[in-house]
DNA sequence: ATGGGACGATAACAATTGTTAAGAAATACG
DNA sequence: CGTATTTCTTAACAATTGTTATCGTCCCAT
């Protein structure tokens, strides 16, 4: 992908932001896609308002409401910095215009489409699965930069719990 | 669909099971597609010799492990009959077949997945949102069907708790 | 019809999680 | 450097859920 990218380099623009900025609203369409450079970014969901955060992406990651991008329909989830970022970033428009003139990329799309829906549905089937405690140790196991670097109560709501249950949980072991 | 589907009706095959028969076992790969003419199937996952029941399927709806179907991967999921079940089955052969020769058939299965996606994210996410008691009364409004067909004990495990929990929600209405 | 299995309700107790509040520790930032 | 904010921990109590077991009912198949 990176070697397909360099194809439209002359694209993007480069984007810095501050950690806490707001890239996409819950809601609204999905107009740009990211490419992280340096940094941390959650997408995440709103309820009643707590937020729930669904995913965490670092450097080298791209990140859009995909399903929003693509169909221009209003985005579930909203997409936060969590650090002080550098990111490239390419309209829709342009990307749009690139998929038409390269059906390769466009094949490339679909295939990203559907690791992210596999992936998406192992996460749920984690989620069946495993209790809080069970999802914090495969966390643990599969992904501890994110322990490392994420302030823990995003990663509270990430498993599906209170901060104050994480912190028990943590304390159990 | 379903007119697109009658340009290749001589494809499909009648197949006439009893309930609890198993059209796909977790793990397998998938090499047919189901059409449900009469009766119903679910979906689950086996979580140490507990099942968990991810979907439910009626009348009218097509069923198969499109990831696995269309990819050659093992299945995630197991495939069963609920109820004595009418089915028009297509194998997948037969169906790539038809995907090669029809690009519009294959523009309709990028769109079908991506409803698919699209459905299992706001699945996800309402049970990251609500708690089994408010699931359970969003399944009776938005599901009645499935509550009045299905076995309270499949809904349970659907719904994330265990037979018993849920006979207790049901009885604090 | 009848014996066995599937299904659901209920009870009692354990374990986990939520809620609210208070305080300590770490971090950000002017 | 010092203050304000964020983050995490801990406590106490309530609410929910899990676990195990028992019992009654219904349905199916022999």
């Amino acid at each position: 992908m990176a070697d397909e990218l360099d194809i439209f380099k002359h694209l993007f623009n480069r984007l810095e932001v501050p950690a806490k900025t707001i890239l996409l609203q819950e809601g609204e369409i999905s107009r740009t896609m990211f490419f992280i450079e340096k940094g941390c970014l959650r997408t995440w969901i709103n309820n009643d308002g707590v937020d729930i955060t669904t995913q965490f992406f670092f450097e080298g990651d791209r990140i859009s409401s995909i399903e929003s991008f693509m169909t221009d329909q209003p985005s579930l989830y909203s997409i936060e910095s969590l650090e002080p970022c550098i990111l490239k970033t390419i309209s829709q428009k342009d990307f749009q215009n690139v998929l038409a003139d390269l059906p390769e990329i466009k094949e490339e799309m679909y295939k990203h489409l559907f690791r992210r829906f596999l992936n998406s549905q192992k996460i749920f089937y984690s989620y069946l699965k495993n209790n809080p405690q069970k999802r914090y140790a495969e966390l643990i196991e599969e992904h501890p930069h994110i322990i490392q670097r994420v302030p823990q109560h995003y990663i509270a709501s990430y498993l599906g719990v209170t901060p104050v249950s994480l912190s028990r949980i943590r304390n159990r072991r």
